[in-house]
DNA sequence: GAGCACTGC
């Protein structure tokens, strides 16, 4: 085994975190910390008190490490080293050092609030700031507090961003580990792009033509531009002169993409081949292409961000951070010396991009987490206290309240109801988990689980909806069910129901364009799902897929019941002779039906009175994604909880009056909300309806 | 009448 950086350090780690409760440990890429830091405490005798945890943010991550790890030990996985992710626990009695995603460890404080089988916890790749690893910083914060004489965590991060977690925790000590990274000479261009495909697409031609052999990554930020980039690449790589350079092969890498597909970067390029990957982000750290000599990076990403006044989440493309473009530039030093070129000048580099990226949990609805640790029952803590290494706004902290409270989780007062604490339990958004407990008492528990899972997977459905192929599919009618003209939910009911039917053959799953991996893990979603509500009701339930389908009545009523009270915070009301919608409860936003919806219009052309929906996003324009339609009178319950509401009683009484009529004007000027959407301000009632009269003629037309 | 980056329980 090669000596790694990091054991260098040996010493002086162990005697560091011998003094102190918490330490910050930088290591680059290549260091050794992921698989090295468990071993040296283990080493040391830590795992003789308790297990050594170590988090990361990816399910592949930590099965790959832990492999390594148990390797390098010679013993077999899941004995002394072991890991644990959703579906798969490979770790027993004699497990001393553990891997596991953060959200399992999340979900293990649910039941043991103080993590006593461990006696270090290590906080892997926290630079990544992922939502999950935000809040165990906080829950770790408390945690050393409480246990100051037998835990020890590590916090270790890729960038030298160390400080600021340092003074989070009161100035614990910082060690630096050197990575192993080749050198990368940064090339930048001398003025911004006008087209960053044209950009690209020049300067990885003069890598090809002018630069000794290495492979080629580019960054993009969606597989529209990357389809694009590739088309063009093709081309002009086929009209340079035969032999004048070497071969080249174009491949494309993105989510997307089915993961056969994707695998294809994995193979080494043939002789005399030079290999373009042309890719998102995925490549910045999720998968890494071996053999990467040249990075083109574009300067920018497709972020998801979510407007707390408005519930509605828009997909933006935005500059990158500092730190993201260092972390696609050492992609080229990973075998030898590299070079990454810029498509943008040094100065945006330097004065444009942030230093770093905005974290995941100031760019999330907070609903469940705020669940989550209402449900965690923190003596003396109110949420809006609770200590974050980079606290969310107060408006979005309130806005997860008033979700909450719209689904009964917490009461006018803001503490938790018993639904609530069973709805943490549940690993679903609290929209989904409210359905299941709704749908117990409604009798169709079976159905709800169905759709539940489902739509914690939903990208599987209608896959690879490529440009070439997309015309023909509209005209070829599916086989797939329709929904019974009730929306999307009950779609995804049927479609998994017929599935059952064919007793889970995967060839049914390819005749009908389904991903058979996406729907194997709704199935293992399902049974988790239905196992954790039997453990809640501590009996047997009913919850087999297709028990009573014969009998279903074609209207799905008590499902859409269910869901109509699940999804209390995600309402919306028909505009009067038309089919836009505005929400309910949010500063009212004009928004359309998704266009891929199954939801069916009346015999006079219009839609249900009342929708709820699965999720708002903004793209060409405001859109409501996954609707079912909802009865009246099932409304008139959430309409008077809205009025009844009140944000401050909610927050915990507290009045944060000055404080906050200074803050709410300058707040909404700075917001980056889906103003670049303008919907129309519905305010003025005689405008509305001037206008609700101008679409009924329009749509008439 | 549109098209979504990436994770995770």
């Amino acid at each position: 085994m090669a000596v790694l950086p990091i054991n260098q350090a040996e010493e002086k780690i162990i005697e560091t975190v011998e003094r102190n409760p918490v330490v910050v440990i930088i290591g680059e890429t290549g260091s050794g910390k992921s698989t090295q830091l468990s071993q040296i405490l283990h080493r040391k005798g830590y795992t003789k008190s308790g297990i050594v945890a170590v988090t990361q943010p990816r399910r592949v991550a930590a099965v790959s490490v832990a492999r390594r790890v148990a390797h390098e030990l010679d013993v077999p996985v899941g004995e002394e080293v072991g890991y644990s992710i959703r579906f798969e626990d490979r770790t027993s009695e004699r497990t001393r050092i553990k891997y596991l995603t953060d959200g399992v460890l999340l979900r293990e404080s649910l039941s043991n609030p103080e993590l006593h089988q461990y006696s270090v916890i290590i906080l892997d790749e926290a630079h990544e700031r992922s939502l999950n690893t935000d809040i165990l910083l906080g829950l770790m914060k408390r945690l050393v507090k409480m246990r100051s004489s037998n835990l020890k965590v590590l916090i270790t991060s890729a960038t030298l961003d160390g400080e600021k977690v340092s003074r989070f925790f009161s100035n614990c000590p910082i060690l630096t580990v050197p990575g192993k990274l080749f050198p990368v000479e940064i090339v930048y261009s001398r003025e911004r792009p006008t087209s960053y495909i044209e950009s690209s697409l020049k300067t990885a031609l003069d890598i090809h033509v002018r630069e000794p052999e290495g492979d080629v990554l580019i960054f993009m930020t969606g597989q529209d531009d990357i389809e694009k980039l590739v088309k063009a690449l093709e081309e002009r790589v086929q009209s340079l002169e035969e032999g004048s350079c070497m071969d080249a092969v174009i491949l494309p890498l993105h989510g997307s993409l089915p993961p056969e597909m994707q695998v294809r970067v994995f193979s080494p390029s043939p002789p005399n081949c030079r290999r373009f990957i042309v890719a998102t982000n995925i490549a910045e750290t999720s998968l890494t292409v071996d053999g990467v000599v040249y990075v083109i990076d574009s300067g920018y990403v497709k972020q998801r961000q979510y407007n707390p006044s408005s519930g509605m989440y828009s997909l933006d493309v935005v500059q990158i951070s500092r730190v993201q473009a260092n972390q696609r530039a050492g992609r080229a030093g990973r075998t030898c010396p590299g070079k990454c070129y810029r498509l943008y000048p040094s100065f945006v580099y330097r004065e444009e991009f942030p230093e770093v990226t905005v974290p995941e949990i100031q760019r999330s609805s907070l609903a469940g987490s705020v669940l989550y640790l209402k449900s965690l029952d923190l003596p003396d803590i109110d949420i809006l206290k609770f200590d974050f290494l980079d606290p969310p706004s107060r408006e979005s902290l309130e806005d997860a309240l008033k979700q909450l409270y719209l689904v009964d989780a917490i009461d006018e007062n803001g503490s938790i109801t018993d639904i609530g604490r069973t709805m943490a339990e549940l690993p679903l958004e609290p929209s989904l988990s409210r359905t299941l407990m709704e749908a117990n008492e409604f009798g169709c528990l079976s159905q709800a689980l169905t759709v539940a899972a489902m739509l914690s997977a939903e990208t599987t459905l209608l896959p690879g909806q490529s440009k070439g192929t997309e015309k023909k599919r509209k005209h070829a009618p599916s086989n797939l069910p329709d929904g019974s003209g009730w929306g999307d939910h009950i779609q995804l009911l049927q479609v998994f129901e017929n599935w059952d039917r064919m007793d889970y053959d995967p060839r049914w799953c390819k005749d009908n364009d389904l991903q058979v991996r996406g729907m194997m893990f709704i199935k293992d979603v399902r049974k988790q799902l239905s196992q954790i509500m039997q453990k809640i009701a501590k009996g047997p339930l009913d919850v087999q897929a297709n028990q009573r389908w014969k009998e279903t009545q074609q209207d799905y009523r008590s499902l859409r019941r269910a869901l109509c009270v699940g999804y209390a915070n995600q309402l919306a009301e028909r505009m009067i002779h038309h089919n836009g919608y505005r929400t309910v409860g949010y500063k009212s936003q004009l928004v359309q039906v998704h266009p891929s919806s199954v939801l069916k219009t009346d015999e006079n052309g219009m839609l249900p009175n009342y929708v709820v929906y699965h999720e708002l996003i903004a793209t060409t324009r405001p859109f409501m994604r996954s609707v079912c339609g909802v009865e009246m009178q099932w409304v008139t319950h959430i309409l008077k909880k809205l009025e009844k509401l009140d944000i401050d009683k909610l927050s915990g009484g507290i009045k944060p009056s000055n404080e906050r009529s200074n803050r709410e004007e300058p707040l909404d000027l700075q917001k980056k909300d889906s103003d670049a959407v303008k919907a129309p301000d519905d305010s003025d009632s005689r405008i509305r309806a001037a206008r609700d009269r101008f679409l009924a003629r329009k749509g008439k037309k």
